[in-house]
RNA sequence: GCGAAAGUGGCGGAAUUGGUAGACGCGCUGGAUUUAGGAUCCAGUUCCGUGAGGAGUGGGGGUUCGAGUCCCCCCUUUCGCACCA
């Protein structure tokens, strides 16, 4: 009975594990050589408790990344921690009564146990988790370098409001008007709360974009839209009767004697000094109680129809000296520019639905071009392009750039506005009203307001709770012996904030603190940060284009600014892997009951299998749709191939940094030393690009050509297996590694290096030469390598195949690509 | 609506800078071996055509000796932002 080749997958995974941990393969020097290092980084992992298809592959691409740097003979630092706050660990203790603590603690075990067993090459002797007080004593430093700084300031203001959860979110929690974590619909709320003032970067984090060419186009062009930057012009208009300033932000000051009404956002404080009276004050504060109430989806929804209602009162344009009406809107959004807008209906889509609605007047001052409509009540649309103004005073007949920039001028010389820069982006709210999180480090005293936790006092740590339930304010403020405390500088009494600290702020330095994970006297030492970071590879999902990504940028460049790293990005190149679907293309998720564990697939086929078929299936980037057909070719080939390699493998122990000189090889010797070193080239330059599908298949062409009989030099016969082991090592590096030991190497395979080609070597003596005719193939001819033009035109001219295209007729011109093609053009 | 990316065999996907489209793998077909096989090996496999040959990278134009690759228009899909004045 033929038996089926069983391979103790288990047994040779655990020997080298174990072997690897001993020997501290991956234990980082202190301080590395800093031309000579490569910070390999997957991003910050919130401890679920199980590692599913996504987290697989993320952190195998950084493994194999980390793997082949460690080949190439760099100082690799190769760092895993744990976002350990956060939401889930509150649930789970209201649930079922755990201490968050103790489910974080243990959460994190499991994973852990299971990620050891994937093989992943972690550093763990500098592994953090950002719930333990040697962490979040640093999150709290951070928190107080900023706010002696004035970047974090507490302020009433509009907020999300997750009435699920129960807290605040930052405008990155929400998707689509929906709480990213709970799903709940987000309702609006004044709040006081802390703030860290991102906008004042928002000029460099958009700038400094370009700083970063290794960064995918998608997540820069995501961030630039985010900040949402515009220059523009505020203009000083009037309330008609205070004479109160109602100042605006417009992006096109050459359609300000277009303005036929204004508008106010229902939020704005403004329309409370307006002193409105009789009807309209008792239909304004009606309006304003249901706007408000409306969620924002409903609001933003963009078909949604627009409404609003007049104030009775009437405000100056500065440029016409016009009276025009003011009326409050809800298209009209408070948080940003001014809160207020000048109408222009005639030239803007909102505003046109809005005057058409209640019959206000639109007036043309753009020309359309041609035979272009002047009266606006016969308008189908607004115009919105540029064009030369009209019925615009001084500025008649400029247009564009120029309008702008003379109407803007005009502005600032009359002291009626000035020229200013708006963002989307709005300062970052960090203040949580949950238990699970970073204390925020600061005393309310009566008298000296906020005052900031000495250092030598933090970490100010997380009390025990008897009740997590949200109830729309910390739980922190019902601990009075958390709460009350004395006044750090006039020792009054004073209380604690009892907020805890956005999730965000945590992960904005960790990858700061894995350089020095165990420092106790600062958040890390500034040598190493230095020697460091950048991070070379960061490797994570796309979804923190918009949140992460331009938090941490923020944070790298404040500690910047503080003095604390010469560096002003934190990440050289980013990388985003695609997503695992099922087979069928749908996300993977409990619900659905669609889950494919990777840690089933390793205990039924072996790491290595599970790890080539993610690889083989698509190159990194693109979304993968996980089936068990993918796995059955790269099984094949490792157990077919792969394995069986030393059963040919001559012990004549080959210098693998020493080149054969291609002319002493012939016949099938000198093929596959050609073959081997192309195999080099192209695998070296798929992992240049993170295209690890290509590096197998370019192994298995290698193992597919290799013909141990054929071969006569034994050293030549042992170069293209140990070499064809490295290639494979950073992707399989279990089998490698025993493959490797087998051989009778000495050391690790990740020790040995990374195969270097000759460059004298990668070009056959024979080569395929195409043969067109007129840009169409005709034939391929085999010539020797070093065959000139004139060599190969003679054979060329001779196939019979060209011939019939060719004869009879002119030969204009010839084209010859060297080693590639030769296209024959003719004519009649 | 705005912004970005992508459309290649039955399927996953190859093809740095324009230079033999379909590497590698799955699946399928035929054969070998075998008591048998869901094992292994060999051969074939873009489509049309018996063939010579022709067509072919979402569709249509263009630049070029030559286009999957560059330019223009259109279609589709995915993602992000969505009243940002």
């Amino acid at each position: 009975m033929a038996e089926k080749k069983r391979i103790d997958f288990k047994q040779i995974e655990s020997k080298w594990q174990q072997r690897w941990a001993e020997d501290e393969l991956y234990r980082t020097a202190d301080l590395p050589d800093k031309d000579n290092k490569f910070y390999m980084l997957v991003m910050f992992a919130y401890p679920s408790g199980d590692i599913h298809m996504g987290h697989f592959r993320n952190y195998i691409i950084g493994d194999a990344v980390a793997r082949q740097q460690m080949m190439m003979g760099k100082n690799v630092l190769h760092p895993f921690g744990w976002d350990a706050f956060g939401l889930p660990a509150e649930r789970a203790a209201i649930q079922r009564g755990i201490h968050p603590e103790e489910w974080t603690l243990s959460n994190i075990e499991v994973s852990k146990r299971t990620l050891q067993k994937v093989g992943i090459s972690f550093d763990w002797s500098r592994e953090i988790a950002s719930c333990l007080p040697d962490y979040y004593k640093w999150t709290q430093w951070m928190f107080i370098q900023m706010f002696k700084r004035g970047l974090a300031v507490r302020k009433k203001s509009w907020v999300n409001w997750d009435p699920v959860d129960k807290t605040v979110l930052a405008n990155e929690q929400v998707k689509d008007g929906f709480a990213e974590r709970s799903g709940a619909k987000v309702e609006k709320k004044e709040l006081v709360g802390w703030y860290f003032k991102i906008t004042d970067y928002a000029d460099q984090l958009i700038d400094d974009l370009d700083k970063l060419p290794e960064w995918p186009d998608n997540v820069k062009a995501m961030q630039r839209e985010w900040i949402g930057r515009s220059h523009g012009l505020e203009v000083d208009f009037v309330i008609e009767e205070t004479g109160e300033k109602l100042p605006i932000f417009t992006t096109r000051p050459d359609t300000i004697y277009g303005v036929t009404y204004m508008a106010i956002a229902p939020e704005s404080d403004l329309i409370d000094r307006l002193k409105l009276d009789g009807e309209h004050a008792k239909m304004v504060a009606d309006y304003r109680q249901t706007a408000l109430a409306r969620s924002e989806i409903d609001r933003a929804a963009a078909t949604g129809e627009k409404d609003g209602v007049f104030t009775g009162k009437y405000a100056i344009n500065p440029f016409t000296n016009e009276r025009v009406q003011l009326w409050v809107a809800d298209y009209v959004l408070a948080g940003y520019g001014t809160g207020a807008v000048m109408a222009v209906p005639a030239h803007d889509t909102r505003d046109f639905a809005f005057a058409r609605k209640y019959k206000l007047p639109i007036r043309v001052v753009i020309q359309s071009g041609g035979d272009s409509v002047t009266d606006g009540a016969l308008l189908d649309e607004a115009f919105v392009e540029y064009g030369p103004m009209m019925n615009s005073d001084r500025f008649n007949g400029l247009s564009g750039a120029e309008a702008i920039a003379a109407v803007s001028d005009f502005a600032e010389k009359e002291s009626i506005g000035r020229k200013v820069t708006n963002y989307k982006l709005k300062d970052w709210s960090i203040s949580r009203q949950r238990y699970w999180g970073c204390p925020i480090p600061i005393v309310h005293c009566e008298k000296c307001g906020p005052v900031a936790v000495p250092d030598d006092q933090l970490p100010v740590t997380l009390p025990k709770v008897e009740n997590y339930l949200p109830k729309g304010r910390s739980p922190l403020a019902d601990v009075p012996e958390f709460m009350n405390v004395t006044c750090p500088e006039c020792g009054g009494k004073a209380e604690r904030d009892p907020d805890t600290m956005d999730t965000f702020v945590c992960s904005s330095w960790y990858q700061l603190r894995y350089v020095d994970p165990h420092n106790e006297k600062e958040p890390f030492s500034r040598e190493k940060a230095n020697a460091w970071m950048p991070i070379d590879l960061y490797v994570g999902g796309i979804t923190h284009a918009t949140g992460h990504l331009i938090y941490f940028r923020f944070f790298t460049k404040f500690l910047r600014d503080i003095g604390w790293i010469d560096f002003d990005e934190p990440a050289r190149r980013l990388f985003n892997h695609g997503m695992v679907m099922d087979a069928h293309g749908e996300v993977m998720s409990k619900s659905k009951g669609n889950v494919v564990s990777p840690v089933a697939v390793m205990e039924e086929r072996g790491i290595d299998v599970a790890r080539l078929a993610m690889f083989f299936t698509a190159p990194s980037d693109k979304e993968v749709m996980w089936s068990e057909d993918g796995i059955t070719g790269v099984e094949k080939f490792l157990i077919n191939k792969l394995l069986p390699l030393l059963e040919s493998y001559r012990s004549s122990m080959p210098d693998l940094k020493q080149y054969f000189n291609l002319n002493d090889l012939t016949g099938f010797d000198r093929n596959i030393y050609v073959k081997l070193n192309q195999t080099v080239k192209k695998c070296s330059e798929s992992f240049e690009r993170l295209q690890f599908n290509t590096a197998i298949s370019a192994v298995m062409e290698l193992i597919r050509d290799y013909d141990p009989d054929k071969i006569s030099s034994d050293q030549l016969n042992d170069s293209v297996v140990l070499k064809a082991i490295q290639l494979i090592a950073p992707l399989a590096p279990h089998t490698a590694e025993e493959l490797w030991s087998l051989s009778g190497m000495d050391g690790s395979v990740f020790r040995s290096g990374w195969p270097q080609f000759d460059p004298d070597a990668i070009v056959g003596d024979m080569i395929e030469i195409a043969v067109q005719v007129n840009g169409k193939l005709r034939d391929s001819i085999n010539v020797p390598a070093d065959s000139s033009q004139d060599a190969v035109e003679q054979v060329a001219f001779d196939s019979e195949r060209v011939k019939g295209h060719t004869d009879g007729r002119q030969v204009i011109k010839k084209i010859y690509v060297p080693g590639r093609l030769l296209n024959i053009v003719v004519k009649g």
